[in-house]
RNA sequence: GCCGGAGUAGCUCAAUGGCAGAGCAAUGCUUUCGUAAAGCAAAGACGGAGGUUCGAUUCCUCUCUCCGGCUCCA
């Protein structure tokens, strides 16, 4: 059995020595294995085009049908920069691995190529299909992934065991692009997006709508249970707020800015927490009335880069299900595992499968983050106790941390095999001594309180990305903004068909619960189906 | 923001330096016809601004929007 991962790194090499055929001065970056195939940091004279691939795609299948063999051993440091010396970006590398003190391996591919590569092939070019890879894209790529850096042209490739294999692949992209929430939902009526209005912002039709509140109503229903209280708040606020916050420094850039006429700077909110904080700040409390557990569903903003907007996925108007709990140290534990079981409990209505990341600050950047050393020590160790204590399977997010607090991250996988992050709960012991919040406690002394941020879909518009892919635009029963369509077959119908709409709509209104939704019936002419 | 690609009617697509063409949908009329598209008619578009040109949807510049990536994501 051939090991898919060397079929691939073996196929970027051919990759490379079909460029460097057609290109001699081009010069290489890396090219890695990645989920489902490869690709190849390239800097060349010029722009790529898709006519070039076919060239690329055709070199390969002649460099393995000439059954190359692949060789590797290993070089001194000085060897290899004699060996790369007009390939700056290897020799940026051999820089590299030598401060690491890694050993370095080149690899020969026949008598055609030769790279700086820790190795991973196949034995000969005859292991590899030749029907079973296909170059698909080109996409600019920073070298080292550093936007500072030059940015070189990438192509990746798609790369299986069998030609079957790449075709069931396809055939699956194929039909995720059908199930693309960027096309379902338009089609269904559910969002637009308009050119005046502006890229990133989504606007909601009555269904959209409707299901949105339907989604939000089904949380607040969850959190009620559990002595949630809905709050609301303006959704700008002056600058000082994130200045206290520290949001400012960090976020600045990414704030939709306001002056107002008296000069004064305001910013729309990019996220709740701080505003939350002032609600709590509005009196002094008693240790007896903790935890105060706030919830907000309410839209931020954030001016996020153009490139990076995607339909719902990545907007800059979203909504969040928000939710705070302000509530003394030995008190945060309880209700963390409360809005674990909220997340469960809403998650398992969708048949989704929940892995769960705990995210923890990144030691090697403690810039990057607020307070010091000891809080982040003591949040993260009452975190883990809490993981543990659950008995749950969670994987490690270093770096992935809020920069208030470590977090419980809940990802959840789309259609395309994509994993989302949905919802979040995290221990904040930052913003309480910020905004110096405290509740007074039995002694009578006034006590330092934390902070728990919860929000349950995350974001609403990019949760319904995630169930319109889903579901493919079929929704279950309970979330279908229309359930029920009367199709007269002509006109001789029409007076009765709209009669069974009333009373259909008069009947599903009377059963249903005072607060729970309304059942829209719409009426379809129908006379030429 | 960066690299690349793309914007023609509600949707899917075509053509062109000299009157922009179709299918489906929608509209009107005809048909009243029962299980995967009845007939006829009329209507509908070159993303925006500037430039080159006798003339620009076509060529150039800028801009907006979308797509594939990269960077970023409280």
């Amino acid at each position: 059995m051939v090991n898919l991962d060397n079929v691939r790194h073996s196929l970027a090499h051919l990759l490379a020595a079909a460029v460097l055929k057609k290109f001699p001065k081009a010069q290489l970056g890396i090219g890695p294995v990645i989920q489902d195939g490869f690709y190849y940091d390239f800097k060349l004279p010029r722009t790529l085009t898709p006519a070039d691939l076919a060239d690329f795609e055709n070199e390969m299948r002649d460099l393995i049908g000439a059954e190359l063999a692949f060789r590797g051993k290993k070089v001194k440091p000085a060897e290899a920069k004699k060996i790369f010396k007009h390939q700056p970006f290897k020799l940026d590398l051999i820089k590299d691995f030598t401060k690491e003190k890694k050993s370095l391996t080149i690899y020969r591919t026949g008598d055609v190529f030769l790279d700086l590569c820790r190795g991973g092939h196949v034995k000969n070019t005859k292991e590899i299909n030749p029907r079973a890879f296909k170059l698909t894209h080109i996409a600019g790529a920073y070298w080292k992934g550093d936007a500072k850096n030059p940015q070189l042209q990438r192509i990746y490739g798609l790369a299986f065991a069998a030609e079957k294999e790449l075709n069931g692949y396809l055939k699956m992209q194929e039909e995720a692009k059908k199930r693309d929430h960027k096309i379902l939902g338009p089609a269904l009526d559910l969002f637009a997006f308009s050119d005046l209005v502006g890229a990133g912002l989504p606007l909601w039709t009555p269904k959209g709508t409707l299901l949105r509140n339907i989604l939000d109503d089904f949380v607040w229903e969850l959190r009620e249970k559990y002595g949630y209280q809905k709050v609301e708040i303006p959704h700008i606020t002056k600058k000082d707020l994130y200045e206290k916050s520290g949001h400012w420094e960090k976020f600045q850039e990414d704030l939709f800015k306001i002056k107002t006429r008296e000069g004064h700077l305001f910013a729309m909110k990019p996220m709740n927490c701080p505003h939350h904080t002032q609600i709590y700040a509005r009196r002094p409390w008693s240790y007896r009335e903790l935890p105060q557990r706030y919830a907000n569903t309410t839209m931020c903003y954030r001016d996020e880069q153009t490139g990076e907007l995607s339909g719902l996925s990545r907007a800059r108007s979203f909504t969040q299900d928000d939710a705070h709990v302000f509530c003394r140290l030995p008190q945060a534990k309880e209700e963390f595992l409360k809005i674990w079981d909220i997340v469960h409990e809403f998650y398992s209505k969708f048949g989704f499968n929940l892995r769960i990341r705990v995210s923890t600050h990144d030691p090697k950047h403690p810039e990057k983050y607020l307070g010091d050393r000891k809080k982040w020590a003591f949040a993260e160790k009452m975190l883990q106790a809490i993981v543990k204590d659950k008995k749950t399977d969670t994987f490690p997010g270093v770096g992935e941390a809020a920069f208030y607090g470590p977090k419980l991250d809940f990802m959840a996988k789309d259609s395309l095999g994509r994993e989302w992050q949905v919802a979040t709960i995290q221990l904040d012991v930052n913003m309480p001594e910020r905004f110096d919040l405290t509740c007074m406690n039995e002694k009578g002394k006034p006590e330092r309180i934390v902070m728990i941020h919860a929000a349950i879909m995350g974001s609403l518009e990019r949760f319904l990305s995630i169930i319109i892919e889903h579901y493919a635009g079929d929704f279950p029963a309970w979330l279908a903004p229309q359930q029920v369509a009367i199709l007269p077959i002509s006109e001789n119908q029409k007076s009765y068909a709209l009669a069974v709409a009333r009373q259909t709509t008069l009947w599903a209104n009377a059963s249903a619960k005072p607060n729970s939704r309304k059942y829209p019936i719409s009426w379809f002419w129908a006379t030429r189906r």
